[in-house]
DNA sequence: ATTGGCGAAATTGTATACGATCACCTGCTG
DNA sequence: CAGCAGGTGATCGTATACAATTTCGCCAAT
């Protein structure tokens, strides 16, 4: 008779598991920009061959999350100030869409989740510790997502999941920290006109919560650091 | 001494190579949806081992242009109603974004270029033949994407890349050929609005144009046949 | 005639092997 | 002592080998 329940921990050790477990890693900067990927090392932490690695690494080079140079490596995405201005210029064209969508299949329902989410990302923002932070700016993310999975719309949601991710890597490198929670006031605010059915108010919240996002970093150039990076291609 | 000029065609066969190929084939439809693509058919065709082949049937997986079921293969996508419904939903959302971004950018060169792309679309509209065809939808898809490289913003080409590209596989399963050109004078009041800077004219005559394309698709459910399709997941 | 089961063949999933390329260190030379 | 040549180790790129899974044909049973 065939055990239905594996005794130990079964896994399923596979491509998208490690490409997941990766890709958390960076989004909650375990994983700091930058960070050479090997795929032998990777391997040994997952016990896997390269072969798996590598697919995990590809998948996460098409999100944007990784580089891989040939004959180098693949390593944890450094967005430039540019690359960081894209994403979020992209955002601005897209959000406002998503949200004038969202609001057409949104119902009390949805109203509820929603608060919900902003009262326990209010909460994180309250707390103290390293732990409270990474999730303050899991949730704050979240939001968006959350706006954009109530499109029903698979396609635009994959879109966003890749613009939220990179754009989590963006902050890593150039938030200033403490001013990065101020956005929270403002999606309570676009939550609140969307209910009130003013979806051009709503738009226009957006548009400025995206803008002061972006006005909350400071785009340093490379760090001076990596020469190569300078010259490439 | 070596010959930096290779005396026979030395192509860079590598997993772009081929991903781009086959890209090729699925929106010029040679290859036609659901088609199986099986690794050592591919790899024979090319003459490279199954590795490359799966890393570039992965690739376009992740583009929604090929279908990668577990143990079975992969196969051309074959989008289901739903699905196009979702693709072109997404593109009724970034698109007008796109329109007002890339015209902050337009010069008088930008709009050359683009009466230029109009007229050989143009051209192509007048001539018979399947291989004309082709080349018309195609242009007719390189117009939405010169308008998204105009924003000089990469992020968003590519995910218009991928939008286009999927469209041209509804267009192929769903389009009713004979109608399937009549946007051409679209394009063409699209591109006269956006000179004359009316934006908002612009953004609802590109609304319209994506609901056109939409409408002139006849989706029919899934042909009654692929059983397996049905209770996939 | 249709269904069910078994085994062979085909196909994919994963690991390993080997060649190619790059980074780094050493030691020579000016 | 600086700078370059060449070797060496590490890492990646690709092919191949083997395991796991599915598919298909065949034959018996209902």
């Amino acid at each position: 008779m065939k055990t239905a329940m594996p005794d130990e921990e079964q896994i399923d050790i596979s491509t998208h598991y490690i490409r997941d477990s990766i890709r958390d890693a960076i989004v909650d900067r375990r994983l700091a920009p930058g960070t050479k990927l090997s795929e032998a090392d990777v391997g040994a932490l997952f016990n896997v061959s390269r072969t798996l690695v590598r697919g995990a690494l590809q998948a996460l080079s098409y999100e944007g999350l990784v580089n891989v140079e040939k004959n180098r490596g693949a390593f944890v995405a450094y967005p430039s100030p540019e690359e960081a201005r894209q994403i979020f210029a992209t955002r601005r064209m897209i959000e406002p869409g998503i949200l004038r969508e969202a609001a057409k299949h949104m119902g009390p329902s949805h109203f509820h989740y929603l608060r919900q989410l902003l009262l326990e990302e209010g909460r994180l923002m309250n707390e103290r510790g390293q732990t409270a932070r990474r999730a303050e700016i899991k949730a704050s993310g979240d939001f968006h997502l959350m706006l954009a999975s109530m499109t029903g719309n698979a396609v635009m949601q994959r879109f966003m999941d890749e613009l939220v991710a990179r754009s989590s890597l963006v902050i890593a490198l150039y938030g200033q920290s403490a001013i990065s929670s101020c956005g929270h006031q403002e999606h309570q605010d676009i939550v609140t006109a969307i209910e009130r059915g003013d979806l051009n108010h709503a738009c226009h919240l957006m548009a400025h919560h995206i803008d002061h996002i972006e006005a909350d970093l400071y785009m340093r150039e490379n760090k001076g650091s990596d020469l190569r990076e300078a010259f490439r291609r």
